[in-house]
DNA sequence: CCCTTCACG
DNA sequence: ACGTACGTGAAGGGG
């Protein structure tokens, strides 16, 4: 089917022109807009690959909506001064690139678009339009998607009838109504007085467009809203026809005017020079030289179409009846309500095999057709591909169905191959082997086109060597980590509540103090106003650092503790007001039944760590004293029973013993010494007895800083001394610690050459930072290149000591509550306590042995913060 | 929506 | 001369 590509010229620009800074030519010329315009033009050539493509113009003189209403966009502000010589530049460069362009007498580029749609429609085409503007959604069909800039400009949004539906729960003709009940005031389309979108939204749920919304005047709920909607009809059917976009526009020529042609190098080049468009002429020159072409053609898919099989109930259980037993892998999609334990619930799946594929339906399916399919879920026999199957399994639980037989995670077989993406959602996973696919017509459709890009992430697995981790680490971890979220940890909902009383009546109390000191009252949470008061009102020493203005950070404000009174205040009541907002407010908002259920996210960070959200478990306060009381609250969901914690001790010191080999490094923990100690002795040259607490504390922070990559800068902030002694740490770090040194070095070396560096298990990282053409960019690849190793390492450590600990905890009554990178957290019941540890430290210890010993320390107690050292015997 | 600040490892 | 420690998530302000 060809593709046309519409562009809506004016909304484009007008969004480019506020996104982007205001960049402009030497001479001062605007070009703003050129830069956002063209880098998304190209970005959507490559991508797309339209077979027919135009940007269509307004010509604004005398519109035909003005003779129907004369206030129209009679609010709109006039085109501001850096705009519109730009739309001059623009349809230059445009028809150097031999990109057709469309304008008419009398309309606007919503109404050209709206009528080459129809025809291109009616010839059978695929048509995207890409505009700002969510009028367009109006001319949303099964063959026509409408892609709208999100932020920026060259972000967008592809909207099918699907996406708007789960959106706005509204079909594409209602997008009129829509706009005829609650009005446009960037149009001037005044709507009924009262009534916004989310009014708007629940009448046309009821009584679906303006017209039935009017009959139905009187049995909507609201005495004002009823007498408006009564008084102002008139205006919502006038502003409805005004939102209407105009099919009958006569269009002077055929649709062939705007067949593609390849933009050619000796016009384009010229015409980007002369508006000063580097960055625009690097992109063309990385599209169009180079052979971008043929080599991106070449490894480009598109997703085929499989042939979609409609069964009958007894069509249904034969089919999963010859299933269970074939051994043949289904590749699944679902949809879904909710998420995960939020409200899960499944509402179709799509299934692929063979070429073919299959819808099942939660409304339509039989009760025993939705009993076989659930257990074909439940055989672990049936080898399934799906992608988040974490969230799947999470949702299936909630309604006593187990989600077995995964053989492929797509979303973390995608994370281990890239793993700074950030989108895995089954439609960005497809895309990432064929761009053409911008949506998906049905859930059946989803799976068949997983199916397919199944094959390519299996291959790129093997590419990359990371097959095995993926299938004995992070698959294996995802069952693990579901099971840790449903069970929840226990919380004090009262003592909490208690907490955040006392905390409060101080905070009011900081709060008059301040005002009292600052001599009046503002905003202690805004960092402007806080600035204004300390640096310009009270005349505080002039800030240190500045941004955006003055910079009020603790850092800052304790220089200034002596400088005044309010600054102490201040820095306690930050200190209190964050304990307040996040924990105390932040954690009651997400208990239920007292526990709280934390969500690990699996493919977020570059290193291979878990992340935790909503809430965020891994962050509760322990430093200061004040934060650390917060951890009363937490305690086992089952009565009696005792939290045990278990702790890495050194970890990633010990990693880099083990990858250094380093001989000192690796003595100091094969003896069991306390390796800040003798860090200490070794760079002051002394004996262990006669290192001070003050040595040993700058050296055990030359020791965080190694992992992290050393600087000098680092190191001098992070201890308060000159960058001169800092200096010198470090290089009497090296001078006894060469082995060290040599590996970091290594490290870097290697990864220069390959772009690339790898955990102990073989967890990829792509640095492309190191080659920046920035240097303090290119300094931060080299400390990712000395950093991820070791903190991946550790992950990697720590999430195979989780899948063992949770096998091996199996006859005990004992669960896992929290992962917090070296630190697991469980609850035991105490007949079962000393078992569990022990079991606890052996997986821990020895989940991947290294050549230096791994030391697990365990805690217990009732609750998260009174928690005593605890020895298992041997 | 981006920035600042601050909580953790 | 500049600007930096590595990796995260949440809340609040303000454009």
């Amino acid at each position: 089917m060809p593709r046309m590509v519409i562009l809506d010229g004016n909304s484009l620009a007008n969004r480019a022109f506020y996104a982007l800074p205001p960049l402009t030519t030497a001479d001062g010329r605007p070009t703003n807009v050129l830069h956002g315009f063209l880098t998304m033009l190209f970005r959507l050539e490559q991508e797309q690959h339209p077979d027919y493509w135009v940007v269509a113009f307004d010509k604004t003189k005398a519109t035909v909506r003005i003779e129907q209403y004369a206030g129209y966009k009679a609010q709109r502000k006039e085109t501001p001064e850096g705009l519109r010589p730009q739309f001059d530049y623009l349809k230059e460069i445009l028809a150097e690139l031999d990109v057709p362009m469309l304008e008419l007498a009398g309309y606007e580029a919503d109404d050209l678009i709206a009528a080459v749609t129809k025809q291109a429609e009616a010839q059978g085409m695929e048509i995207q339009v890409y505009t700002g503007d969510r009028d367009a959604l109006q001319l949303i069909s099964p063959k026509t998607h409408i892609f709208l800039t999100k932020k920026g400009i060259s972000d967008v949004e592809c909207y099918d009838e699907h996406v708007l539906w789960e959106r706005y729960q509204l079909r594409p003709y209602q997008i009129i109504d829509l706009k005829g009940l609650m009005g446009d005031t960037s149009d001037n389309i005044p709507g009924v007085p009262g009534i916004g979108e989310k009014t708007a939204l629940k009448l046309l749920w009821e009584y679906e467009t303006v017209e039935g919304v009017l009959a139905n005047a009187d049995k909507v709920s609201g005495k004002k809203l009823q007498s408006n909607l009564k008084e102002y009809a008139d205006q919502a059917r006038l502003s409805k026809t005004l939102a209407t976009m105009l099919t009958e526009v006569p269009l002077p020529f055929s649709l062939d005017n705007f067949i593609y042609r390849r933009p050619q190098a000796s016009k384009v080049l010229p015409v980007l020079k002369k508006y000063d468009l580097k960055n625009v002429t690097r992109l063309w020159q990385e599209r169009y030289t180079n052979d971008g072409e043929t080599t991106e053609e070449n490894s480009e898919m598109v997703v085929q179409a499989w042939s979609e099989r409609e069964l009958s109930e007894e069509g249904w259980l034969t089919q999963i009846e010859q299933w269970q037993t074939s051994r043949e892998p289904l590749t699944l999609a679902c949809r879904y309500e909710g998420t995960g334990l939020q409200g899960g619930r499944w509402l179709e799946w799509g299934v692929a095999v063979l070429g073919e594929s299959f819808k099942l339906t939660r409304e339509e399916a039989s009760t025993q057709v939705i009993k076989a399919w659930l257990d074909l879920l439940e055989n672990d026999k049936v080898p399934k591909i799906l992608a988040d199957s974490k969230t799947v399994s999470l949702l299936l639980g909630n309604e006593g169905t187990m989600l077995k037989g995964v053989v492929l995670d797509l979303s973390l077989a995608s994370y281990l191959i890239q793993s700074s993406r950030t989108k895995f959602a089954p439609l960005d996973l497809v895309k990432e082997y064929a761009p053409k696919q911008d949506v998906f017509k049905s859930v059946s459709e989803e799976a068949a086109a997983l199916a397919q890009v199944a094959t390519k992430f299996k291959e790129e697995l093997h590419t990359l060597g990371l097959a095995d981790l993926l299938h004995t680490v992070e698959e294996p971890l995802s069952l693990v980590l579901a099971q840790v979220e449903r069970q929840g940890i226990g919380i004090d909902v009262d003592q909490l509540k208690h907490f955040g009383e006392g905390i409060s009546i101080t905070l009011r109390q900081l709060e008059q103090d301040i005002y009292a000191l600052a001599g009046n009252t503002f905003n202690i949470n805004s960092p402007k106003q806080l600035g204004t008061i300390l640096f310009e009102k009270l005349g505080l020493a002039t800030a240190k650092k500045t941004k955006t203005g003055y910079s009020t950070d603790a850092e800052t404000l304790e220089e200034l503790r002596l400088a005044h009174p309010i600054i102490e205040k201040i820095l306690d009541y930050r200190q209190l007001n964050k304990l307040m907002s996040t924990y105390v407010n932040g954690l009651l908002a997400q208990e239920k039944n007292g526990r709280i259920h934390t969500t690990f996210q699996q493919t977020v960070t570059t290193t291979g760590r878990l992340s935790s959200t909503e809430p965020n478990l891994q962050n509760i306060p322990i430093r200061l004293e004040q934060g650390r009381l917060l951890r009363k609250i937490f305690h086992p969901t089952e009565p009696d029973w005792v939290l045990l914690s278990a702790d890495y001790s050194q970890i990633e010191l010990r990693i880099l013993a083990h990858y250094s080999q380093d001989p000192l490094l690796c003595e100091s923990f094969a003896l069991g010494q306390d390796v800040h100690t003798r860090t200490a002795a070794e760079v002051f040259g002394i004996s262990l007895e006669d290192v001070t607490q003050e040595m040993r504390r700058s050296a055990k922070a030359v020791n965080f800083g190694l992992v992290y990559g050393l600087t000098e800068f680092g190191l001098s902030r992070d201890l308060g001394i000159p960058r001169k002694e800092s200096k010198f740490y470090i290089e009497q770090y090296f001078k006894r610690y060469s082995g060290v040194k040599r590996y970091l070095e290594s490290v870097v070396a290697q990864a220069k050459q390959e772009g690339q560096v790898r955990t102990l298990l073989n967890r990829l990282r792509r640095i492309p930072e190191l080659f920046h053409s920035n240097r303090t960019q290119r300094q931060l690849g080299e400390r990712i290149a000395m950093n991820t190793p070791v903190q991946g390492t550790a992950a990697d450590i720590m999430k195979l000591a989780m899948i063992h600990v949770a096998e091996g905890l199996k006859p005990f009554r004992a669960a896992i509550l929290l992962q917090v990178h070296d630190e697991l957290l469980l609850q035991v019941a105490p007949e079962d306590l000393e078992s569990v540890a022990g079991l606890l430290k052996e997986k821990m210890e020895n989940a991947f042995p290294l050549s230096v010993p791994m030391t697990v320390d365990c805690k217990v107690g009732p609750n998260w913060y009174d928690m005593k050292a605890y020895k298992p015997e041997e």
